[in-house]
DNA sequence: TCGCACCTTATTTTT
DNA sequence: TAAGGTGCGA
């Protein structure tokens, strides 16, 4: 018997096949045609919430319930964005140009640059990115003198961050971040707003605070309010409190919101995502109409059963109960590997299995919980010649010398961008270093005007000298020159002159650097990008709103991916290592979000395990190599959770897993899958550490010193001094006074 | 001004 | 380990 029989089992179907024309199941059919009010649609894990959001879309239209202009269609992504929209095409035959459907800060975008005037900017504001937003942030803490290595700007950032996040301007926004600087946070926040506002800038937090500043405007409010009769909201268990309001406030005494989403896959709490939007929807809008959505057309019987039990430990939820008319599948196989290298081998020679076996390698991921982590399984695809993708990471537009190509384009476009400004001048070098900008910068303050016009100013005053001098009037020059050009040439083609008369192209092609020409490269694909824009107003737009993901489609790879990036995709076969003590859940999220961050980090699980169609394949290694050194490691407490009946779980034997002959037929043979129960999984103690007893004092090598406080023969908790609760086998304890 | 050496730090990252 | 930031010397 092979392991990868799964494969031949009938897949759960992907239709909805319950006979009917439009292929609805009852539930989605209540939530699609589902009358006017409030309506909360829970819908579970592959339970078929962008088909319903679609239809309802449809649904809306064919009644007359609304016209397209007056929908309110809301998403996270682009990426969803764009799928609602081409299946909304799809389904009523009509182009959705110049619909109200996008991403909460695209329209957010939009409707700000109607009233931008009102929060005192101009209609053509520029949309910051973090890096901007960080460098602004430091002229703030300079200009404050503030020491930034005392308070840390990310610190900062942070805070204002959170603020945006839960809908405060700086002149109600209280408690929080109010140690910062002592004491002077807030005072720091209204600071680097009103530096936004000198910059005509807002950052992406703003693009909803500032609505939400003119919604207090009742006339305003009421003429949007006006305008969209239906509002549709995507993935609503990750709305932001900004978010919540804005849509609240949108949908007015109407209460015509249909929120779809599902509590159980929120797993944005850490940036600002409340579950508790979703949780209370009913109170916010007390008639909502609730219907769940729990069929699931993805996975097999044994993923679901197993996800559910998991998702089950947690309390903050309303609930739901995934089922599914498919096949039970095979158990989700959870097993032990001698240590991280054992564990990219056994996964890379699985892999190349099932594709022997016919499964193409896009059907197949794997998912972990950090992005350190998929360094390992890099490594080791590189060695074996195994196709790959990392998906998510470092995007397109966020790569360097792509930001740098764009900041050249905003300086052409604005002579006000001084960030932009900032981002260039030294990049190629010119001669002009910090000190020289910070003159220029300084002086600009004090005449109250741009960066670049103090330095056409001193320089004209002959005040700039040294290798300064030069770059700077050179610099200067070149841009006059291109702003000459900007109105007659398409985009791309000033783009093109740009990079090459500014000498950046010049000096990637000296530069000796491996990635060199991969940057080069990619300053290539950025001029093709810009061939589709007739303006470079829309193109800096898109570039700041849309960050493009996906490379172009090459022969089918396997994915590798963090848990996060993952939501929303679905794979055959899903491979999901480390799930080890500390790293999953993960120490920082526990230590950060006590209960509630655990419940994160479980959704996170249950995310992971529901992104599999047929085959899910768990593990933990007994050592990794973490920062340089092996360290022992510690099954993850959610291998406990998920149910005997669900699991096969599998044990190290001696010796590497995967190699040919060994152990890795151990688990083929059996033809079933025996199942060890979940204490299998720690391996028996025999020894000095046996036998521990409640609130016994006890060491641990990592850990330090603890108490015990339950203990189950082999498996001992223990409450540590210096860090949290942890399961440790007995052998690695030792009883404090031996210590 | 620039480059190199040293030090610190280590989750997740839709827009 | 490895990357990113800081500080110092040329």
């Amino acid at each position: 018997m092979n392991p990868t029989f799964s494969l031949r089992h009938r897949l759960p179907g992907t239709a909805n096949g319950d006979g009917s024309g439009d292929g609805l199941n009852q539930e989605q059919r209540r939530a699609v045609e589902a009358g006017d009010g409030p309506l909360l649609v829970l819908s579970g894990a592959g339970t078929g919430k962008t088909r319903v959001l679609t239809m309802r879309v449809a649904h809306l239209l064919a009644t007359g319930r609304a016209r397209p202009s007056e929908l309110l269609v809301v998403t996270f992504t682009n990426k969803a964005a764009r799928e609602m929209r081409s299946r909304v095409e799809a389904l009523t035959g009509r182009a959705v140009s110049g619909w109200w459907l996008g991403t909460f800060h695209a329209l957010g975008a939009r409707i700000l640059r109607r009233h931008a005037q009102l929060v005192e900017l101009d209609s053509d504001y520029a949309i910051l990115d973090t890096d901007d937003q960080k460098r602004v942030i430091k002229q703030v803490l300079s200009t404050n003198n503030i020491d930034p290595k005392r308070w840390p700007p990310e610190k900062l950032l942070y805070s204002i961050d959170r603020w945006k996040n839960l809908g405060l301007t700086p002149d109600r926004a209280d408690h929080e971040g109010k140690a910062f600087a002592g004491g002077r946070g807030l005072e720091l926040y209204a600071a680097y707003q009103r530096r936004l506002q000198q910059l005509n800038a807002t950052d992406f937090g703003d693009l909803l605070l500032h609505n939400l500043t003119l919604f207090r405007d009742t006339q305003i409010l009421e003429e949007w309010q006006a305008r969209f009769r239906h509002i549709l909201v995507d993935e609503y268990q990750d709305t932001n409190t900004a978010q919540h309001l804005w849509i609240r406030q949108l949908a007015g005494a109407r209460g015509n919101v249909c929120a779809v989403g599902d509590e159980d896959q929120s797993i944005y709490g850490w940036r600002g995502a409340q579950v508790g939007n979703i949780l209370s929807f009913r109170e916010d809008f007390p008639a909502a109409q609730v219907v769940r959505l729990e069929q699931n057309y993805r996975s097999t019987g044994h993923i679901l059963g197993a996800a559910s039990a998991l998702i089950g430990c947690n309390q903050m939820r309303l609930g739901k109960t995934l089922w599914t008319q498919g096949s039970a599948g095979e158990p989700v196989r959870v097993r032990q590997v001698q240590d991280s290298e054992d564990e990219a081998r056994l996964i890379s020679d699985e892999i190349e299995l099932l594709r022997r076996e016919g499964t193409p390698l896009d059907r197949i991921a794997v998912l972990l919980r950090t992005t350190a982590l998929i360094l390992g399984f890099e490594e080791r695809f590189l060695k074996i010649g195994l196709p790959y993708q990392v998906v998510g990471g470092l995007r397109f537009f966020e790569r360097q010398e792509v930001r740098d190509a764009v900041a050249y384009l905003r300086l052409v476009q604005h002579e006000h961008d001084d960030l932009a400004l900032e981002r260039i001048i030294g990049r190629p070098r010119r001669g002009i270093g910090t000190t020289t900008f910070r003159k220029l910068a300084g002086e600009a303050r004090l005449r109250n005007t741009s960066v670049e016009s103090a330095g056409r100013a001193l320089l004209a005053a002959g005040q700039v000298r040294g290798t300064a001098r030069g770059g700077l009037r050179k610099l200067f020059r070149a841009l006059d020159h291109w702003r000459e050009l900007a109105p007659d040439q398409k985009p791309h083609e000033l783009a093109e002159t740009v990079l090459e008369q500014s000498g950046y192209l010049d000096m990637l092609r000296r530069d000796s650097h491996a990635d060199a020409a991969g940057r080069y490269e990619n300053l290539q694909e950025l001029l093709n990008a810009l061939r589709e824009f007739e303006h470079l107003q829309g193109f800096l737009e898109h570039v700041a709103l849309v960050h493009d993901r996906d490379g172009p489609a090459t022969e089918p790879r396997v994915s590798l991916m963090t848990l996060h990036a993952a939501k929303g995709l679905e794979f055959d076969v899903v491979f999901l290592p480390a799930w080890e003590d500390g790293l999953f859940p993960h120490d920082l999220a526990v230590l950060e979000g006590g209960d509630e961050g655990l419940e994160e980090e479980r959704r996170l699980a249950y995310v992971g395990l529901t992104r599999a169609r047929c085959e899910a394949r768990v593990s933990w290694a007994s050592r990794r190599r973490t920062f340089g050194n092996w360290e022992d490691r510690f099954p993850s407490q959610f291998l406990r959770e998920l149910p005997a009946e669900h699991t096969a779980i599998e044990t190290a034997a001696q010796g590497a897993y995967g190699w040919p002959g060994s152990s890795a037929t151990r688990f083929d043979t059996a033809g079933t899958v025996v199942d060890l129960g979940p204490e299998a999984v720690l391996p028996r103690m025999d020894g000095p550490g046996q036998g521990f007893s409640e609130g016994q004092r006890v060491f641990h090598d990592k850990y330090g010193y603890g108490t015990v406080v339950a203990s189950d023969d082999g498996a001992v908790e223990v409450r540590f001094d210096k860090s949290s609760m942890k399961t440790i086998m007995g052998d690695y304890l030792r009883p404090a006074e031996r210590a």
